[in-house]
RNA sequence: GGUCAGGUGGCUGAGUGGUCGAAAGCGCCGGAUUCGAAAUCCGGUAUAGGGGUAACUCUAUCGCGGGUUCGAAUCCCGCCCUGACUGCCA
């Protein structure tokens, strides 16, 4: 959500923003809204001023047994009521319809976003690691793992369709390190440990911007519930409609979690092999601080990712989004990609997106920045990493001729010291 | 899941239809007193929003949302949460 008054002050700079995004200038409407609404809002509190003022009367006459005056209150009174009622009909609609627009408004990017329209204009910042170079053909990791007998696709679409998959013995146990290391890794870089609910309601998801705009996406209960899309919505959720103490940020958060995606607009995509699933594991990183600690937070975070890629020997590179390619909720992000030698490209692995006051505007989250001075925090999300496709960039880049995998040499103890797969 | 009892300001807690944004205490802030402090005394101390250059003023908020009423913290309905007992169950 936006702020009014700022939108009312500097309009441009919103429209401009938004225009960066592709999107028309949107400012006339709201302010046209904005006018309307507090014009029918004075009327609507002064008739109620009026009400309130006349039914004080009316007790007071009451009291000294002044029956005449106090009916002659009620019709005052009665009048009032429905100048409230018409009007109030009038500023329902007006406040739903402006509220609708701003919800489905997307984030205003940070200056320093380059401008683009779509992800072939990201700009890649950094890379890591050389490709391996193979002396024989290297195979997809749904090829190696079914050939293993430890990736099992036609067994889980057979109880739950595509994009479901079911992993077997070393496999499986591999995501399991996979996801143990991570965990101690971001542990160790002050991220607490968390294990949230993974179904929740409408109002959080609003909050993290998942609802009103991208329900598709989403799986509902038959119930009131949503399935998390990430662990971002719980562990950004843990701090809405509060007020944190200074000393208390950054408060950062880190869960191993299921994240349920319905995957309605991307059919056709990725059909094959576990990139792109329904059900899959992720290693979240949030982080909750004041305005001035995002940009340090937001390059911190990118770090923590980073490392682990750089643990496990894997080739990567850092791209910063265009305002084309920017969530709906971020004013800048960085996509960490993947070195996958089957597709010879790198995949996405990680995403870290700073979302600036956006998110917690929505869930009303603040932090007292002194006396009678709350401010909204900025929050900050970013996988640390996507476990199932890391366990993917495992399984191709450390291939070897025979079939078998090689576990990284980081990974071994968790692994119980197995050294090979297969 | 069921039954019962609750949900009031930073905290404790009073308030069962009117002048209640809400007593009192604690806490906190300012002042007096003091060499300084404690104690004591005096005053102040919620949030969001509208109008106004401003002084100031108005509206909403007593878990959330509806309703009854001239008027709701107080009555009614639904939901959420907490506690006790109880059922089923990993």
């Amino acid at each position: 959500m936006f702020d009014l008054k700022a939108i009312r002050e500097n309009p441009d700079a919103f429209d401009a923003g938004w225009a960066r995004r592709g999107l028309d200038p949107q400012t006339p409407t709201i302010l046209e809204k904005d006018k309307l609404i507090r014009k029918v809002k004075t009327m609507v509190q002064e008739a109620e001023a009026a009400r309130n003022k006349a039914s004080k009367q009316i007790g007071a006459a009451m009291g000294r047994g002044d029956k005449e005056e106090a009916e002659r209150l009620k019709t005052e009174v009665a009048g009032a009521k429905n100048v409230i009622a018409a009007l109030g009909v009038q500023l329902e609609s007006e406040d739903t319809i402006l509220n609708d627009l701003l919800a489905s408004l997307p984030n205003i990017p940070a200056d320093d976003v380059p401008n683009g329209a779509s992800e072939d204009e990201n700009v890649e910042i950094a890379k890591w690691g050389d490709p391996r170079s193979f002396d024989f053909d290297p195979k997809a990791h749904d090829d190696l793992g079914e050939a293993l007998g430890m990736m099992d696709f036609e067994t889980a679409a057979k109880m739950s369709g595509s994009r479901f998959v079911i992993l077997r013995g070393a496999l499986s146990r591999l995501d399991r390190a996979l996801a143990a290391m991570m965990l101690d890794m971001q542990t160790g870089e002050g991220f607490e440990e968390t294990s949230p609910p993974l179904l929740v309601w409408a109002d959080p998801l609003y909050g993290t911007g998942q609802l009103p705009k991208f329900e598709e996406d989403l799986y509902k209960t038959t119930g009131d519930h949503y399935l998390i899309p990430t662990a971002e919505v719980s562990l950004t959720n843990t701090v809405r409609e509060s007020i944190l103490d200074l000393d208390t940020l950054p408060h950062r958060l880190t869960a191993h979690t299921p994240c349920f995606r319905s995957e309605a607009g991307s059919a056709g995509r990725d059909t094959k092999g576990m990139i792109r699933q329904h059900q899959f594991n992720k290693v979240e990183l949030v982080s909750i601080a004041t305005p001035d600690q995002s940009d340090d937070e937001h390059k911190n975070m990118l770090r923590c990712a980073e490392a682990v890629l750089q643990r496990l020997e894997l080739p990567y590179r850092v791209v910063e989004l265009c305002t084309g390619d920017l969530g709906f909720g971020a004013r800048k992000t960085y996509d960490i990609d993947v070195w996958l030698p089957s597709q010879q490209t790198y995949r996405e692995i990680s995403s870290i997106s700073n979302c600036g006051d956006f998110q917690a505007r929505r869930m009303n989250a603040r932090y007292r920045a002194g006396e009678k001075d709350n401010r909204f925090v900025h929050t900050l999300n970013g996988s640390g990493l996507a476990v199932g496709r890391t366990l993917v960039a495992v399984l191709e880049n450390y291939q070897n001729e025979d079939g078998s995998i090689t576990v990284p040499t980081a990974l071994v103890p968790y692994m119980g010291g197995v050294e090979t797969i297969g």
